[in-house]
RNA sequence: GCCGCAGUGGCAGAGUCUGGCCAAAUGCGCAGGACUUAAGAUCCUGUCUCCUAGCGAGUUCGCCGGUUCGAAUCCGGCCUGCGGCACCA
């Protein structure tokens, strides 16, 4: 069988018929999604991979049933097209366009079922020009705005980047060490929403837990107790947060972070002023530079001013120091011993220091107490304040906070992590943001859409929208002349809501229909990358959010479900250029093909772990798609394993559905293995018939995976119908069980003839058997059927016993019997050999009524003896 | 440092939730056989150790200990590896 072809037909075949599109019907919806690409012209396999899985999983939902909405496009905004159309002088339009063609080909080379009549890409008006007006609605409600502050500035990006896109100190696309600059920028209002963000993770109970877990530290939520202080001889208050508030009357110090405005008013007129103001331009500049190390670059100066301390404990000296964080909290942090880094930083400036928690070791609590080691642990105890002296650390913290809030020192503060999103980028190939300022008006919302200028110069120095023709304009309000903004917006903005506009992508009057959203909302199945984890997930979650409260949508979570799928590695590192080590999709699927493609990227690894690639594997793989190919011409045989065969599928289809549902894709491919095997081995023992019979069910189980050998195989039965599009087959419960045959009959047997049990646990002669009933009044049988059922581990015993696959000791049966007869479960039957009796003979002291079936006089005799009185018989 | 995850045969990787049909799926690799002039492909068999070769015995699932008649599986401690966050007071 010519594969490519098979595939290259099949293809051409579902085009044809239109077969994957989808509508808004009365039925069960489905909405299963992948994370669209950014279109750089060339699949890599961590794309092969996602899209693999997704298909498999959308295929396997479109057969069960239903309506599947399974859709494709491109994220085409971006750094890489521009940079492109630098390098290669032309435009970054026309870079994409080709990349768009050339990527969309080879998707569907590879046979995923989408819907292409509901593409859509990132760079077009159509698209943008609501990426604009949902910029606008943010804008109207205060949830956009521009603030001037320090940002992450990417030298070799030209671009600012949000705090999601800072990857320890380096710019997430490109690597290079990331600079703090103040700028103007445009923020999204990601922190009015970071309650219900946290709060909704648990609503995601599906997704997996370190994403959420991820995600929960991002926000970083934590509560404390914002204090209000007062400056000495200045009328000027400020707060500082603090979320371990326990110690806060060991607090002798204050420091300010360096960036701090208040810095300058607080030094103004003194004659630290200058010394200050030296300091704070240094640290600057080394942080800047992102020179700066916490380890060697410690420092501080003293402001010359204090703390009005409300606690009655002495004025604290204000210092400025190069480690606060002027982002978090309120930049302003009060300190104590009881902190590693204020610690440090108190010996090092020799600041008075006091101590009010100390260890329960005497001579450790010394130490403390000299200030000649650094405490602080949760088992500590607390020296003050009066009301939780002895308590420990840990357990007096909400103690302390009633107390500091009772005394009106200070008020219980929620605090996050979590920062406002830097949306703006000085870059042209992105959506503009839709605004224009204007001398009179101010800042006003541009009229829609705000084309890209079509003529730009794309020299790699500075922005090309900052160009006269660009930014001069007319505002929409005064019609007096004003400027355009010349900032374009995150490429994560554009991804942040493309899921809705599938719903509807035609729509020219709104940015998507309600009903049609409400429809398919929420994304059933999301798949995609971890590294996604905190960036795309998260921003999605807010503006989905945004979206709900405009009114758009009446569903909290845009994504139900969501699989991280992991990544494609070769000999354990990840594919890259540099390592020389990428394997190309395009070749390997001239080479092998779709299915076989597919096939080994689903088995080889279990979908959310790493796949090692190797080339073995794969020609492996391939050997298995001829082989299942070459099923429908083996010879036939007398039809012996015909029901067996009936059998075996029925487990295949029961195992492959329920791997299907779990994402266990690397079994459901093993379970197709077995079966594949199973028609070879025994194909001298299934008639022609049989084997026909099965392979239209085979041939609808392996759809999913092997498309295109699916429809051959299909057609080859004589089916003129598409069998992606059949029912998918119903297991027949009936025939599972076929198999546990003998089992049945055992119970069945029991009932009627105890003697038979004997013989259908094939006993050896040597053995013998003994059946431990109480009360013996009921029949066997009974008691069987009640075991199995109601008690797993006795049910789960009597197997093991009668199918002779357990064989416990002697002294393990005389223990474990009196056990489980005295407790409501009683075990019936026990199988060992001569030395295991005598054991258990010795061992067995019990109250119930035993009842002993031997198979050799001997045996029966010496039970007898053993047991008196017990009911016996000789089964010979 | 904090949080999360993992350690099983030559390799990849199941089994762990819910203890016993577990010397442990499946695939790769390796060995032998059939077919073939031969190679390849294909098919079959074997693949922890020992032997008298068996519905045989022994020793295994990172290390140590515990629970249990019974532990790869449950509990405690340790070691190792991986991932995320990390100057967050």
């Amino acid at each position: 069988m010519d594969l490519q072809k098979v595939a290259k037909k099949w293809q051409a075949r579902w085009d044809k018929d239109n077969a994957f599109k989808s509508k808004e019907v009365k039925k069960q919806k489905f909405y299963c999604l992948e994370m669209w690409p950014y279109p750089s012209g060339k699949m890599h396999m961590g794309h092969v991979r996602n899209y693999s899985i997704g298909d498999a999983f959308a295929r396997y939902k479109r057969m069960s049933g239903g309506s599947i909405l399974y859709p494709m496009g491109w994220d085409a905004f971006g750094l890489p097209a521009e940079n492109a159309a630098i390098k290669n002088k032309t435009h970054p339009r026309i870079w994409t366009k080709n990349c768009i063609a050339q990527m969309k080909e080879q998707l569907q080379s590879f046979g995923f079922s989408y819907d292409w009549d509901r593409e859509v890409s990132t760079a077009e008006p159509e698209y943008y020009k609501w990426n604009q007006w949902l910029f606008q609605q943010m804008l109207e409600r205060g949830l956009a705005y521009q603030k001037e502050s320090l940002v992450n500035w990417c030298p070799s990006c030209t671009t600012v980047l949000a705090n999601e896109q800072v990857e320890a100190g380096k710019c997430w696309r490109c690597e290079s060490v990331v600079e703090n600059k103040q700028l103007k920028q445009w923020f999204f209002k990601i922190t009015q929403y970071a309650e219900e963000l946290l709060r909704d993770l648990d609503k995601l109970g599906t997704w997996p837990e370190r994403v959420r877990t991820m995600q929960d530290n991002w926000i970083g939520k934590s509560q404390g107790i914002n204090f209000i202080q007062k400056v000495k001889d200045l009328d000027l208050k400020f707060e500082v947060y603090d979320s371990i508030p326990q110690t806060f009357l060991a607090q002798t110090f204050c420091i300010i972070a360096p960036e701090h405005p208040m810095v300058k008013e607080l030094v103004k007129g003194t004659k630290q002023e200058k010394e200050v103001l030296d300091f704070v331009e240094t640290v600057k500049q080394k942080k800047s530079q992102n020179k700066f190390n916490i380890e060697t670059d410690m420092e501080g100066v003293f402001t010359g001013r204090y703390v009005d301390n409300p606690f009655g404990t002495g004025d604290l000296p204000i210092w400025v120091a190069s480690f606060v964080l002027y982002e978090y909290g309120t930049g302003i942090v009060n300190c104590s011993a009881h902190d590693e880094r204020d610690f440090e930083f108190a010996k090092k400036y020799d600041i008075p220091l006091k101590v009010v928690l100390l260890p329960k070791d005497k001579k450790h609590a010394e130490q403390v107490q000299n200030l000649e080691v650094f405490y602080r642990k949760p088992d500590g105890i607390l020296q003050a304040p009066e009301e939780v002296k002895g308590k420990a650390w840990h357990a007096a913290r909400e103690q302390v906070i009633q107390h500091i809030e009772k005394k009106g020192f200070g008020k219980r503060t929620t605090n996050y992590k979590l920062r406002d999103w830097l949306i703006s980028r000085q870059r042209y190939w992105g959506t503009p943001i839709p605004v224009v300022f204007c001398d009179k008006c101010g800042v006003v919302p541009a009229k829609l859409p705000v084309k890209l200028p079509d003529k730009a110069e794309f020299t790699g120095e500075g922005n090309p929208l900052a160009v006269d023709s660009f930014i001069n304009t007319e505002c929409p309000k005064c019609r007096g002349p004003a400027k355009r903004e010349t900032d374009t917006m995150d490429t994560f903005v554009d991804s942040s809501w493309y899921f809705l506009r599938f719903t509807d992508p035609k729509n020219k009057k709104e940015i998507f229909s309600k009903d049609k959203a409400d429809y398919w909302m929420p994304v059933d199945q999301y798949i995609g990358g971890i590294e996604h984890a905190v960036l795309h997930l998260l921003y999605a979650r807010f503006i989905f959010k945004v979206i709900r409260d405009l009114g758009l949508t009446k569903h909290d979570e845009p994504f139900s479900s969501l699989l991280c799928q992991g990544m494609v590695v070769m000999e354990g590192a990840k594919m890259s250029k540099s390592k020389g080590n990428v394997v190309d999709p395009g070749e390997m699927l001239q080479k092998y093909g779709p299915d076989t493609m597919r096939l080994f990227i689903l088995f080889a690894s279990a979908p959310e772990k790493e796949l090692d690639w190797n080339d073995d594997g794969i020609e492996a793989m391939h050997k298995f798609v001829l082989r299942m190919a070459g099923i429908k011409d083996l010879a036939s045989g007398d039809g012996s394993k015909d029901k067996h065969l009936a059998s075996k599928l029925q487990q295949t289809l029961q195992a492959v559905s329920n791997h299907l549902e779990t994402f266990e894709h690397n079994f459901a491919v093993q379970k197709l293995m077995e079966i594949t095997n199973f028609f070879y081995q025994h194909k001298s023992r299934i008639s022609e018939k049989a084997r026909n019979n099965s392979l239209a069910t085979f041939s609808q189980i392996i759809s999913p995976f092997a498309p295109h050998l699916a429809e051959e195989l299909w057609e080859g039965l004589g089916n003129k119908t598409l069998v992606s599009l059949a029912r998918w087959p119903r297991y027949n419960e009936r025939l599972v069980k076929l198999e546990f045959d003998a089992e049945d009959a055992l119970i069945d047997a029991v009932g009627a003839d105890v003697a038979k049990v004997v013989e259908l646990t094939k006993i050896q002669p040597k053995k013998i058997t003994l059946f431990v009933a109480a009360p013996w009044k009921r029949t066997l049988y009974a008691e069987l059927k009640e075991l199995m059922k109601d008690t797993r581990d006795v049910g789960k015993i009597m197997q093991s016993l009668m199918s002779g696959k357990l064989k416990p000791h002697g002294q393990a049966i005389a223990k474990m019997v009196p056990k489980l007869v005295s407790s409501p479960q009683r075990i019936p039957a026990i199988i060992f050999d001569e030395k295991q009796e005598r054991e258990f003979l010795e061992g067995l002291q019990l109250e119930a009524e035993v009842m002993v079936v031997a198979e050799e006089k001997a045996s029966h005799d010496k039970a007898k003896q053993a047991l008196p009185g017990k009911p016996a018989i000789l089964v010979e």
